[in-house]
RNA sequence: GCCCCGGUGGUGGAACUGGUAGACACGCAGGACUUAAAAUCCUGUGACCAUUGCGGUUGUGCGGGUUCAAGUCCCGCCCGGGGUACCA
């Protein structure tokens, strides 16, 4: 019987999909795994080469896991919000639903094809009601909480209001926007100027409805509020922060605008410190981790009030270093900083002014382009310094940022070097507060060194000056400890289509939220995909777009996060309609133990996931904190380019090795045209017709080209699909091939030609249970013990290595050990039953035809893996490398059990000894046990 | 700039806790089988020197160091990839 994979991968798939073999149910005294894969977005494309590396590792430790007695859990769904579906539909009329549904279907049978391990009756879809419901449900939950500081969690917003009602707000600590009474006073007279903030609960009965709501807006998890947006113009839509990069979306590329927006928000801030935190238990890279903690970005120090000269107001700076407040020469306000115009004098009015015009009109992006460009103006207003009564200018500069802190700093250019440069650029006085540097140079900014210059500080070290002057400004009531973030607040609204609705209507201007049982609210049709002449987003189209009783529905949909940040949580329970998903489900299932994918997610995906898991823990939904135990990012395959070289101004082309002879030109050419290296030439005539006359310049008779290795792009001709190799090799090749590639999280180039060598394996493999005519066979003689020490050898490495997701060496092994059971001819059914066992998670089409040919009726996934047995390997001698001076010179053969001392002497007596002792007395030998035997001369 | 990851033959990579560098595979060269091809099998393959034989020298980005012993640990650089971008 010939290998015929098209067949055997055929019937075995449908097997698996008709005996519902992969399907997982809650069983109470099985241990669970969880294996999960970041689910796709189903584009256009298809999947490349890329794609299924990651899904593949995950299928091989799933498989591995079931053999070793796990109940596995390993779903997979798509994330089907997103935008190329949008575009489509708006260049075309298509309605997004039916381009992903059609995209689905075919990501869906390119995974059937690679034989994975899906349990598919838990699929989950982010554009589908039943799913995106609980999406709803959960705005709404994020709604109707509010972050209790004193308490470290979530609680229900109705327990505040109780409490307003019955004490007022002044003993809550909430987490809440910064100085969000300054807002509403400036909408709202009747709050008040100068309102803090506080109510008593007469005052809260006293506020109208309205007012009691935008009170409550700041507090809510999910709110409403204006903001600095990044918005872009060509999409239509805001964007995250994570969404932009360089002034440019990720998506598409198309330049951002910064513009103020009502925007829905998560407050993902009030969870700073807890997601830290959380990251010291994860069993993640630490380069990813390294990533999320400088993305949260926490900051200790202190806010100090300095009271502004011939005025009443005082401005609020942010530090990390208040030890260097006598070292504070000037302040600088962000250019948005709102006491701008209140303490500058009519002298500087107007100056300062055209810098604000300036600055203001300067994009996003040309800010960041000339990042060292060094700008800013004097108020001419003056602060004073609360430790030692001086006054300082108070300057106005873009390099402070709004958005972080207070958005004004003390400066202190002897310490800072941005400070520095601001001070050198505009003759500003530079005064050396802590010693070690030479401030004539530059700042000196590290935080060691003796306090000079400093009044009380004299002599102390950074770090007890730190906490005296902290100290100093409590007790005098200027100033207090911070801990400052750089997380920002999610936003959380897009003006697309193509995403979940809010569940939400406005009333008289205040927005409210459904009820629960009013949920999924269904995306409605609309005539076009595109905003409204009035600039409202697409759903603003839609007919009848609002409540039963007639109140307006909100027009922003959820961004491609929403659906992403609970979906595991789903899969534990996915056609649940009464329950996001079951307490059973969730006490069984608990989180994922193994989560594989792209590192692209670090600082998006990868923290909503952990905020959304931390809020549904706070209400007593989740029972994990974490939502992934432990997390793999697998490396991009990058794509291999074939080059070839275009003589200047000719149609004549120069083979590799020729090329610098000539001027040349470097082209792209197809991979498809190319065998290793080598380009055919025929085709290549044919590839364009522009190329029908090409010429050649060849090598030896042939044509060799050049390669690159670069992104998998169409442009750069170089991707390649897995169905045609598939096709070619069959799926087992496929997946062992790509694990063989090379370590699971590195990058590295897909090259084809090494596939054929997997190839071979496979069907040496595969005559290991076959006679010379092709013949199943197996004999039921009894193994000897070469045999048993190459069984057990392997089962001891793959076991390993799968334990530490080293898929490459344990296709090496596998290799090897075919290699050594080859010379041998064993077919003893003893060795080859355990072997299929142990390869079955990499090429599980190939094992299952087998084990039946083997005579077992049930399918291989429900096989034990072998037991490795150390008895088999044990030795009786070893062959120590001896070495001289720590170079090996010989090999020298020895009984395992022999003592040190009578090694050495063994040692020295051998025949080759004398050749490298050259009749000198050794210094000492060194000898470690079945390891290496070293001599110094 | 800062943070993280990496640099090993012609190529992908192996060497897990310091202990025989280059496993396994691709490619290449030579050979067997065959009328021929495919398939399969065997031999060789880091570089340099020697090749009549044993062999020798050198070698993991570069320069130092620790150690009986360094691809692996330490210090200083160079290069590549990713993240971040005036975060006080």
């Amino acid at each position: 019987m010939e290998y015929n994979f098209l067949k055997i991968e055929k019937k075995w798939q449908k097997y698996w999909l008709e005996n519902k073999s992969f399907h997982a149910e809650i069983e109470p005294g099985k241990p669970k795994f969880y294996v999960l894969d970041m689910f796709p977005y189903p584009s256009g494309a298809g999947l490349h080469v890329g794609h299924p590396l990651g899904y593949i590792a995950s299928d091989i430790y799933s498989r591995y896991k079931r053999l070793k007695g796990f109940n596995v859990l390993h779903p997979m769904g798509y994330d089907a919000y997103g935008l190329p579906a949008e575009q489509y539909a708006i260049q075309t009329g298509t309605h997004p639903a039916i381009t992903t549904e059609k995209n689905v279907a075919r990501y869906r049978e390119q995974m059937d094809k690679l034989g994975f391990s899906y349990d598919w009756d838990r699929e989950v879809k982010t554009c589908d009601p039943r799913y995106y419901k609980w999406t709803q449900w959960t705005f709404i939950r994020l709604y109707n909480h509010w972050y209790d500081q004193a308490a470290g969690k979530a609680r229900p917003v109705p327990e505040l209001i109780e409490h307003f009602r019955s004490s007022g707000n002044a003993d809550v600590r909430a987490a809440v926007s910064p100085n969000w009474f300054d807002e509403l006073s400036k909408k709202d007279a009747t709050f008040g100027t100068g309102w803090k903030g506080i109510f008593t609960s007469s005052d809260w009965a006293g506020f109208s409805e309205k007012q009691q709501q935008s009170i409550l807006m700041n507090y809510r998890l999910a709110y409403l509020s204006e903001a600095i947006v990044n918005w872009c113009p060509e999409l239509g839509t805001v964007l995250a922060n994570d969404e932009v990069a360089n002034g440019y979306s990720v998506r598409g590329n198309h330049p951002i605008e910064r513009k103020m927006m009502r925007q829905w928000f998560l407050r993902i801030t009030a969870y700073a410190q807890r997601l830290l935190e959380g990251l010291d238990g994860l069993d993640w890279s630490d380069s990813l981790k390294e990533q999320q903690r400088y993305w949260i970005g926490r900051s200790e120090g202190a806010e100090i009030l300095f009271p502004v000269k011939d005025s009443e107001l005082s401005l609020s700076i942010f530090t990390t270093r208040p030890d260097t407040i006598f070292g504070s020469t000037f302040m600088v306000l962000s250019p948005e900083h709102e006491y701008i115009e209140k303490i500058t004098p009519a002298s500087h009015i107007d100056s300062v002014r055209a810098y604000l015009h300036e600055v203001i009109n300067r994009s996003e992006r040309e800010r960041m382009a000339d990042v060292k460009k060094i700008s800013g103006v004097f108020t001419g207003a003056y602060s004073i310094n609360p430790l030692n009564g001086k006054p300082i200018p108070i300057w106005v500069a873009d390099y402070v940022l709004a958005g972080y802190g207070t958005g004004a700093i003390m400066a202190v250019p002897a310490h800072d070097s941005r400070d520095y440069d601001f001070a050198k650029h505009f003759g500003l006085p530079i005064t050396e507060v802590v010693s070690g540097g030479d401030i004539s140079e530059g700042s000196y900014d590290a935080k060691d060194g003796t306090m000079i210059n400093s009044g009380f500080l004299d002599g102390m070290q950074v770090r007890e000056a730190i906490k005296a002057v902290i100290k100093s400004v409590n007790e005098t009531g200027t100033g207090r400890g911070m801990i400052n973030f750089r997380l920002r607040d999610a936003i959380f609204s897009r003006q697309r289509y193509w995403g979940e609705p809010f569940p939400v209507y406005f009333r008289e201007g205040i927005p409210y939220v459904l009820s629960e049982s009013e949920l999924p609210l269904e995306l409605p049709p609309v005539d076009a995909y595109l905003p409204t002449e009035t600039g409202e987003p697409p759903l603003a189209r839609a007919k009848n777009w609002k409540t039963k009783e007639g109140y307006p529905l909100e027009t922003n949909t959820m961004p491609g996060f929403a659906g992403s940040s609970g979906y595991y949580l789903r899969y534990m329970d996915p056609k649940n309609e009464k329950e996001y998903f079951s307490k059973e489900a969730v006490s069984y299932w608990q989180n994922v133990d193994l989560y594989i994918g792209g590192d692209e997610h670090a600082t998006g995906h990868l923290i909503y996931s952990r905020f959304w898991n931390k809020f549904l823990f706070d209400i007593g939904m989740a029972v994990r904190e974490e939502p992934f135990k432990k997390l793999v990012n697998q490396g991009k395959i990058q794509g291999r380019s074939s080059l070839v070289y275009r003589l200047k101004g000719s149609n004549n082309f120069v083979s590799q090795g020729l090329k610098d002879q000539y001027e040349h030109i470097v082209m792209h050419v197809d991979v498809s045209l190319v065998n290793n290296d080598i380009l055919d030439t025929q085709a290549f005539r044919q590839w364009r017709p522009d190329l029908a006359d090409a010429g050649f310049i060849l090598e030896d008779g042939q044509y060799f080209c050049g390669h690159a290795v670069e992104k998998m792009s169409k442009s750069l001709y170089n991707v390649v699909n897995p169905d045609e190799l598939i096709e070619h090799y069959g799926a087992d090749t496929f997946r062992m091939y790509e694990m063989f590639l090379g370590p699971l999280e590195q990058s590295k180039p897909w090259d084809t030609n090494g596939i054929e060598g997997v190839f071979r394996f496979i069907r040496k493999f595969w005559r290991l249970y076959h006679d010379e005519e092709n013949q199943f066979r197996l004999s039921d003689e009894a193994p000897v013990a070469s045999e048993l020490r190459i069984l057990h050898k392997t089962i001891k490495k793959i076991q390993e290595d799968i334990e530490r997701l080293s898929f490459n060496t344990a296709v090496s092994t596998f290799m090897i050990c075919v290699n050594e059971l080859g010379e041998l001819k064993c077919s003893k059914r003893a060795i080859l039953e355990d072997l299929l066992v142990l390869i079955s998670p990499y090429a599980p089409h190939l094992a299952e035809e087998l084990w039946q040919q083997c005579g077992h009726h049930e399918s291989i996934t429900k096989a034990a893996f072998p037991v490795f047995n150390q008895e088999y390997l044990v030795e009786n001698s070893f062959k120590y490398p001896v070495s001289f001076n720590g170079k090996m010179r010989f090999q020298l053969e020895l009984p395992v059990g022999m003592q040190a001392d009578d090694v050495q002497k063994a040692v020295l007596e051998a025949e080759e000894s004398a050749k490298w002792l050259e009749g000198k007395v050794p210094k000492k030998i060194i000898v470690v046990h079945k390891k290496i035997i070293n001599i110094v001369v």
